[in-house]
DNA sequence: CTTCCACAGGAACCAGCGGACC
DNA sequence: GGTCCGCTGGTTCCTGTGGAAG
């Protein structure tokens, strides 16, 4: 290979991915693939659609609030219940508007009124107008139209923690001022916790239905995926115990469905570059690592400087001994600080950052007394220092302290 | 048994900024 | 295009603390 010219390379990977009979359809595994049946979430598919199913006979359905941690089916199950309804209600002839909103994309009270303007076949501009009066150009428009919303507000904690629940309040009372239309709502969270941030009133009327989407177990994983892995991928190419292993791995991650697919899904994108004829435990093994690896670079490199320096600094320290404590970093994060010729923060203030760089799991720093020599925060280095360094060096301004 | 280190971490405050509203 | 407001990320000042050294 020493030799291969850059062409001679080239054909050789798309050769390989080319002639590659490991996916039949690689989509099927994407996040925002919706199946049309989804394992071991009847029972939420039929509350979910027994509380809607209310608006085919013309009446208002109960607003619907529904829980649970992320990749537990949630959003599917929404989607794949409020399409057929609309499939339904348009053969019965009933006037029913389905409205599905993520917060985290539009998490402004503005945005989320444009959305349901737009839905309503209208438009708004950009910016300009007070929220107060895109509220009420909704209302009027709404009500002029004369039908059934249901407006589907998916990881509304979002918005509510960013914002208020100013908006959500006002939407659970909007009946009150409509004269011929209704408006149903349906809140997804995956924060537990959630109701905590609302007024009381707010969730009294959100929560005239609760549904709790439970975590998968891991041979409910292992059914979810075998289900995918028939649509995915060529017959007999997934070898005994990739599917089993995918599934152990989610598990631990609190059942998240959703890391179960990706890491089925990279597993097979390995086995494709290598040019193997089967995807095999050890790719999903490797897979696994990847994935590991690639988050912790993601977070490295969306933390503010001043972070990136004390990781740099704590790395330094680190690097031939297994830990280190609060003021040897600071001294050498002050000569970093020196070097590049930024301010340096107070002591304080880096407490506080290594605080949070421990909740992220990147460090670990617990409180120690060193008896005489005072009390301390020991801080050791949690995730791998390669991936952490790759995160670092990213940012120009870290590389040039690194070179 | 007391002292006392080297910080932890709470409280109050402040500068800057982006958005709402007029 | 000015003003008010709330949030973020920082500061200053402060009190609290576990256990080796004396």
């Amino acid at each position: 290979m020493l030799t291969a010219s850059p062409d001679d390379i080239l054909e050789d990977v798309f050769e390989r991915v080319t002639k590659s009979r490991i996916f039949k359809n690689r989509d099927v595994l994407l996040p925002d693939y919706i199946p049309e049946r989804l394992p071991h979430r009847e029972q939420q598919i039929k509350k979910v659609a027994s509380v809607l199913a209310q608006a085919l006979k013309g009446y208002k359905p109960n607003n619907l609030f529904i829980y649970g941690i992320t990749g537990t089916g949630k959003t599917a199950v929404v989607k794949l219940v409020t399409s057929k309804l609309q499939q339904k209600a348009r053969q019965l002839g009933v006037r029913l508007r389905i409205s599905f909103i993520n917060t985290k994309r539009d998490d402004t009270a503005y945005r989320i009124l444009a959305k349901l303007i737009e839905s309503l076949g209208f438009k708004v501009p950009p910016t300009g107008i007070p929220t107060s009066e895109v509220y009420s150009r909704f209302k009027r428009l709404l009500d002029k139209r004369e039908l059934l919303m249901i407006i589907v507000l998916d990881e509304i904690d979002y918005h509510v923690k960013k914002h208020s629940d100013d908006l959500l309040y006002k939407l659970t009372r909007i009946n009150e001022e409509l004269s011929r239309s209704k408006v149903s709502l349906v809140g997804i969270t995956n924060d537990v916790n959630f109701t905590s941030w609302l007024d009381p009133r707010v969730k009294s009327s959100l929560g005239e239905e609760e549904l709790v989407f439970p975590p998968y177990t891991a041979p409910q994983l292992r059914d979810i995926l075998a289900e995918r892995a028939k649509l995915a991928f060529y017959e007999g190419v997934l070898e005994d115990g990739v599917i089993e292993l995918c599934a152990a791995l989610a598990a631990r991650e609190k059942g998240d469905a959703r890391k179960a697919l990706d890491l089925l899904r990279i597993s097979g994108e390995l086995a494709e570059r290598e040019g193997s004829p089967k995807v095999t435990v050890d790719h999903v093994k490797m897979a696994w690592e990847q994935i590991e690896k690639d988050k912790v670079v993601e977070v490295v490199k969306s933390l503010p400087l001043h972070s990136k320096l004390i990781l740099l600094a704590i790395l330094k320290l680190t690097k031939n001994k297994d830990s280190t404590y609060t003021g040897e970093v600071y001294r050498t994060y002050k000569e970093l600080t020196k070097e590049l010729g930024i301010e340096t923060l107070t002591l304080r203030r880096i407490g506080d950052l290594i605080s949070e760089l421990d909740m992220l799991g990147l460090i670990s720093a617990e409180v120690e007394s060193r008896g005489r020599r005072g009390l301390t925060r020991i801080i050791t280095v949690e995730s791998d220092p390669k991936a952490i360094m790759k995160g670092l060096i990213a940012d120009p301004r870290v590389g040039e302290l690194v070179r």
